[in-house]
DNA sequence: CTACTGTATATATATACAGTAG
DNA sequence: CTACTGTATATATATACAGTAG
């Protein structure tokens, strides 16, 4: 995508949050009060950069006819943040997110799928969930927490491990265990220190 | 939902297709033109109408401003026929899903989940396939089929058993075979003859 | 009352146009 | 050239209004 200044991408946003609340685009006199614009042509004048920028559509002489190109409003977009217990880290914390639109990768789920927005999802890599029925490849949808209670899916980071792993969480004797569900795989007991819990586990999608 | 007399579902789905093709509501003449009425004060009276029976919002003097009450353009709705294994035969044939909306459950796919929109939903009864990581109470995605090949995970309709099972398809000496992923359960082989093939199982959706 | 016909009209709206500044 | 100012204007558009028919 080519640059914006910082008017056009005023406008962008002020279309897109129009379109939010009312189900429908702005007029140029809406975007002009909006955004604080002098005239309507220079509205008119930005629109024309937009479109010619690959930004949005329109349609010539029609109301309300400018569509952003990448407008989605019936399912919202959550990250797919890293693999995990793949030896990558999760590059940011998920209560880092800011705009869900600025990963590559992602998957969109309806809006009645949950009505928690700020969730995240990651990529499953490797066996270790097999009995809980999730395994290699599927993406789990994850919902942001700092604890967890006994039994849960968890997705946890490992610093001695510098690794992001899906585990059952159970806290037992003081001790943190994470459990696998693949009796290949022992549990992990560690300090509590020794281990940040990033987010619950709240569905799994698979593609065949 | 009250009824509509045909004039009104007309508007309704001209509306709806318009919304369809251009991403905008069209305007009461447009509708006037679509819909072969005779003047645009039909059109309001008309729009009026359906405003009071709750098909429809609209915000005053605004142009293009008709909203659908319950449009969905960004992601498709696929009905959950039934449930599977759990004795109850499947009330329709795949192919003959006319209208999705009228199916009381349902689930809404993104657009991107697949080009292909004729799909169907079955929730998963029982633990026949736990070995392929589906269990009890999950959603699979079907598309419709009446054939398989070698390994494919499809549901079949067994008129003996009237029952709709989720299986392995095998077609080995002249028979089908169709096996279960779970050592519990032993593989069926019955003619072909005995087996009606639904579909192929393209998605899981879980929710934890 | 409901369900229109046919016409008029105010205004909502996109866009053109003549300048201006750097 | 780009990026505006300020104004004008054609038309797109929703809606009102006076009737009419059953």
């Amino acid at each position: 995508m080519l640059d914006l200044n910082d008017k056009q991408s005023k406008i962008i946003s002020f279309i897109q949050d129009y379109y939010n609340e009312f189900g429908i685009s702005p007029t140029v006199r809406e975007i002009q009060n909006g955004c604080n614009i002098t005239s309507t042509s220079v509205v008119d004048y930005n629109l024309k950069a937009l479109k010619n920028k690959g930004y949005l559509d329109k349609r010539p002489d029609i109301s309300r006819a400018i569509k952003l190109n990448n407008i989605n409003d019936n399912f919202f977009r959550i990250p797919i943040l890293s693999s995990i217990a793949a030896g990558e880290p999760l590059i940011v914390n998920p209560e880092q997110i800011s705009d869900p639109e600025s990963y590559d990768d992602y998957v969109e789920l309806p809006n009645n799928f949950s009505k928690e927005k700020k969730l995240f999802a990651l990529r499953v890599k490797g066996d270790s969930m097999i009995d809980a029925l999730i395994s290699n490849n599927d993406i789990v949808i994850m919902k942001p927490a700092n604890e967890a209670g006994n039994g849960e899916m968890i997705a946890a980071w490992l610093p001695a491990n510098e690794e992001v792993t899906l585990k059952r969480f159970y806290l037992r004797n003081n001790k943190v265990e994470l459990h696998s569900e693949n009796p290949k795989y022992d549990p992990i007991v560690v300090d509590p220190q020794n281990v940040l819990i990033k987010g619950k586990v709240v569905g799994v999608i698979r593609k065949v």
